[in-house]
DNA sequence: GCAATAGTGTCTGTCAGACAATATAGG
DNA sequence: CCTATATTGTCTGACAGACACTATTGC
């Protein structure tokens, strides 16, 4: 028997499968607290609930390809740095069926963030990480206006994934840069370093670590509108990257 | 309507599915280096080549615990540390049907290892990692007596993502205990390090680190059957784990 | 005592935190 | 000049690499 008469005689339906969703954790930076948007669910199950929004795998589309349809269809969004976070797969997780669901984490500058939340349909949650030493633990979602925000499925879960890893990669890689606009002043980044770790930083090691790295290069231009003295904008330097 | 009556006339088959598995990075320290435990296949399609041990997900399994009946029923280990890796959901990753891959990493210390692969259907293969600069790059996988071993579907991909996380972990976690017996020395210690690093580390700032960090609390028992002087043991005191 | 490896002490360079000092915009 | 923030300089302590030195075992 060669491969291809094997192929042929192979059949895809013996057993029963689970379903394959994504999930997406659209992260920004909002009043120096890291945010992600929600969907309030209108629908069964859970409706009332507030939820990431996602969907399911299409037979002919890749994981990353689907994540990209959900960030396109459902936020708006048309590019964002995309990176995928986890796959959850507790037997239970959602009361209608079997589904198992890839998490992604996006991350968003803060224009695109505040963009997609004019479109509507969606509505920024802050993400309030009680500092359990590092451990990462539990988050809870609260609104702009402080009310808390009642998670659907296993979705606090999720969120608290997505800022651990934000927390972990935060110093060794890129992350930061993908919340920030193209040119931005020092202080800008620190205060994402800031926003995502939960605590202060030192201010000149922080540039100094900063400049040292070469991961990002003087624009020669000033911030403007200032009544004090401009910051020097930056940019991230793509090149210098390990 | 209410969510049960809902849930009664919700038709889990409207769309085709991707059929879901695990695979399974069966990762140990073999003669200082990296090695994985692979299978050959002998089915089409790719027969002949070297694959992870890998199985479909239940459909009221947990990803978890698929991995798990993997780890029981192709390698014969009954418990070992697991931990997820990424998915991997190419589209035209497997030439069957569309199979998404839940990838895990199980981490075993040398006799379990040993045990795996006296047990027969596993092979060992080092992993031989080209030092990229860091940047993790491609892994090929060698046989013990040197041979090139050609790898199924994605999987070369899947070990150079494990290599990568278990070199990026392994400072900061307890990666390397679990590739080590209850009871070690630091010479063993510093050696797992080595290998997954494929570098020499200082001995003495490595010991210092070891001890500073308060992870491992001496036994007050020492080596034995040494032609010189026996060095002490150690274990992994879990209790100081961050 | 010799060989071989375990284990320690100490010098040095690198780097982060602390904090004082200087620079520069608008008013 | 004043205020507010940007930006730099410098002291100091923590820590890793280098490497010489001491300890302990079997033979």
């Amino acid at each position: 028997m060669t491969e291809s008469e094997f192929l042929a005689g192979y059949d895809p339906a013996a057993y029963e499968r689970p379903a394959l969703a994504v999930d997406l954790v659209l992260t920004g930076i909002r009043h120096g607290r890291p945010a992600a948007l929600l969907m309030r669910r209108t629908q069964h199950p859970q409706a009332g609930l507030w939820a990431l929004p996602g969907g399911f795998v299409g037979i002919a589309e890749t994981l990353d390809d689907a994540a990209e349809r959900v960030l396109r269809d459902k936020a708006g969004i048309a590019r964002a740095r995309l990176e995928q976070l986890y796959t959850f797969g507790a037997v239970d997780r959602d009361p209608r069926m079997r589904i198992v669901s890839v998490a992604y984490l996006a991350l968003l500058p803060a224009a695109a963030f505040a963009e997609a939340l004019a479109g509507g349909g969606l509505t920024a949650a802050a993400l309030v990480v009680p500092w359990a030493g590092e451990a990462g633990g539990s988050v809870s979602a609260v609104s702009e206006e402080g009310a808390p925000l009642a998670l659907a499925f296993d979705h606090a879960d999720i969120l608290a994934l997505a800022v651990k890893r934000l927390r972990g990669k935060l110093d060794y890689t890129d992350v930061a840069f993908a919340l920030l606009p193209e040119q931005f002043t020092l202080r800008q980044l620190q205060d994402v370093h800031e926003a995502v770790l939960g605590a202060a930083l030192n201010t000149s090691a922080f540039r100094r670590r900063m400049r040292d790295r070469g991961w990002i290069a003087p624009t020669g231009a000033r911030e403007t509108g200032t009544a004090f003295r401009p910051a020097e904008l930056f940019r991230f330097d793509r090149s210098r990257q390990s």
